[in-house]
DNA sequence: TTTTGAGTTGTTCGA
DNA sequence: GTCGAACAACTCAAA
């Protein structure tokens, strides 16, 4: 009998731990040729910003070692993704490709644009579903649609128990007689433009191995005190996993089996084991509302009275809206590529709600600027604070960017770590420098207006200003309904 | 089909 | 300083 060639083609799956695709490849028996195709083109409006793709670099570095100690290695090919598969395969002869399949909109595409190539080629295809807890088509309501809401999605995992373990590691990938040309990851180009980025490395080791390290160092001091330190930027109290998730060089099963298990009582895992299970929920529903990455999943929110203003969006954007709370979250997100969860949502509710700009902006420079931008968890994030989204906040709900910092950044050391033009200040006005007698300012050496600008809105008549805002929608929804009813009735 | 209970993360105001 | 109420009804899930 001949023997099976097959190409495993890898996406947000670099790990070889738990990776279904590559482990049924090689249990296969025969040759296996791991192959990651950069075509940025292919992936429609969302192709990595700048910082995923700092990650990715050093992520397929990574795991190309990891094949590495087994024998195989990674192929890099560029170009447009179909044909690039295809051709590979004549190349090598294989005659099956296998992938992990991803559940946002512009990856399905993707995945049915190569599966019919391929197919047209003969080269049989499988996937799996192993980017989440469980598979992404498997839950519904017992009436068989999605769900919309939050804790009615989490009761309902609860109830299904464990999600099915994580497979080892591969034991050996037999290598194909010949290896086939690869790119250098330099060829790619995936940083070329970009300048060094000294905090990213000092922060990150993207990889199977450092998101091991950093799970390890999680669990030894941060998971029993996740439930009060998650909310606190000043203190590391959150798991740093996200852009390894992001990535798969860890898979949420993994994940959940290793928390669960170090944990048993559910003491202290219980709260991150529902992070896990809203970034399960985010994935639903993006995959059953594909739209939602740009438009909000209430449709009366487009009416929204949106401003469109460049230089406060740029103000926001480069962390000079003058609320230092604000500022050091999106100085965080450009200097590592990261902002702390709390943070994320004061910065979406000052853009939102303060500023009254589009939260389709918000969540573009999220996309553009974060390493572990994920479309699902990103949407779904911004459509809560929003207002518009599935399970989301209510339209009042709108952050006080002051008493947030006081509340969650008590001392300001994460703002003078983020703003160092405020290091100088006393901890009572760090939250709100433009309260500070003139003396203080003097005397912390800040020139407000020079060193650090004065607030770009007044957070108590902006804050009218977006509820008066979302009582507009309301009423033009209103009045919509009353015409519809008009139009049937007559 | 109808009914009932519930819904991530907040702020402000007035007692 | 602390506490409860108001914010605003509405949609969703499930019995």
């Amino acid at each position: 009998m001949e023997v099976q060639q097959t190409l495993v083609w890898l996406r947000r799956d670099l790990r070889v731990t738990d990776n279904p695709a590559l482990y049924m490849a090689a249990a296969r028996g025969g040759p296996v040729i791991p192959v990651y195709v950069w075509a940025p083109e292919d992936e429609g409006d969302w192709s990595p910003g700048s910082a995923a793709k700092w990650w990715l670099e050093r992520s397929l570095a990574a795991f190309d070692c990891s094949l590495r100690n087994l024998d195989s290695r990674l192929v890099l090919r560029r170009g447009q993704t179909a044909k690039t598969l295809c051709s590979l395969a004549k190349e090598t002869g294989a005659t099956s490709v296998f992938w992990q399949m991803g559940c946002e909109p512009n990856s399905l595409e993707l995945e049915r644009q190569v599966q019919t190539a391929l197919t047209e080629n003969g080269i049989a295809t499988e996937t799996f579903d192993s980017s989440g807890l469980f598979d992404i088509g498997g839950i519904a309501k017992d009436d068989g649609s999605p769900y919309k809401v939050f804790a009615a999605y989490w009761r309902k995992l609860q109830s299904l128990g464990n999600p099915i373990p994580p497979l080892q590691p591969p034991g050996c990938i037999r290598p194909p007689d010949l290896w086939p040309t690869s790119l250098t990851l330099e060829d790619l180009g995936l940083c070329k433009e970009e300048q060094a980025r000294p905090l990213f490395s000092a922060k990150w080791e993207p990889g199977e191995k450092g998101a091991l390290q950093t799970l390890t160092k999680f669990l030894d001091d941060g998971l029993k005190f996740y439930s009060y330190r998650r909310d606190r930027p000043d203190l590391s109290g959150t798991s740093l996993l996200s852009a390894h998730l992001n990535f798969g060089e860890i898979s949420a099963r993994m994940l959940w089996e290793i928390v669960s298990d170090h944990d048993r009582t559910g003491e202290y895992s219980g709260k991150f084991l529902t992070e896990l299970g809203w970034r399960e929920f985010a994935r639903h529903v993006l995959y059953h509302f594909p739209d939602t990455t740009t438009e909000p999943m209430r449709r009366e929110f487009s009416r929204f009275p949106w401003r469109s203003d460049l230089t406060d969006l740029e103000a926001w954007q480069f962390g000079r809206t003058g609320y230092p709370f604000v500022d050091a979250g999106m100085r965080q997100l450009l200097s590592v590529g990261w902002i702390h969860n709390r943070v994320r949502m004061v910065v979406a509710s000052f853009l939102i709600k303060d500023l009254m700009l589009p939260w389709q902006e918000g969540s573009r420079w999220f996309w553009e600027k974060l390493v572990d931008a994920d479309l699902a968890s990103n949407t779904m994030g911004w459509q809560w604070v929003a207002g518009s989204g599935a399970s989301s906040a209510p339209y009042f709900r709108i952050f006080n960017p002051v008493t947030q910092g006081e509340k969650f950044d008590p001392k300001g050391a994460y703002v003078r770590r983020w703003v160092p033009e405020l290091s100088g200040l006393p901890d009572v006005w760090v939250h709100k420098p433009w309260l500070a007698p003139r003396k203080t300012l003097e005397h912390a050496g800040l020139r407000l207006g020079t060193d650090y600008p004065e607030p770009i809105v007044d957070h108590a008549s902006s804050r009218l200003a977006a509820l008066s805002g979302f009582q507009a929608i309301k009423k033009d929804l209103n009045s919509e309904d009353e015409s519809t009813r008009g139009i049937a009735s007559g």
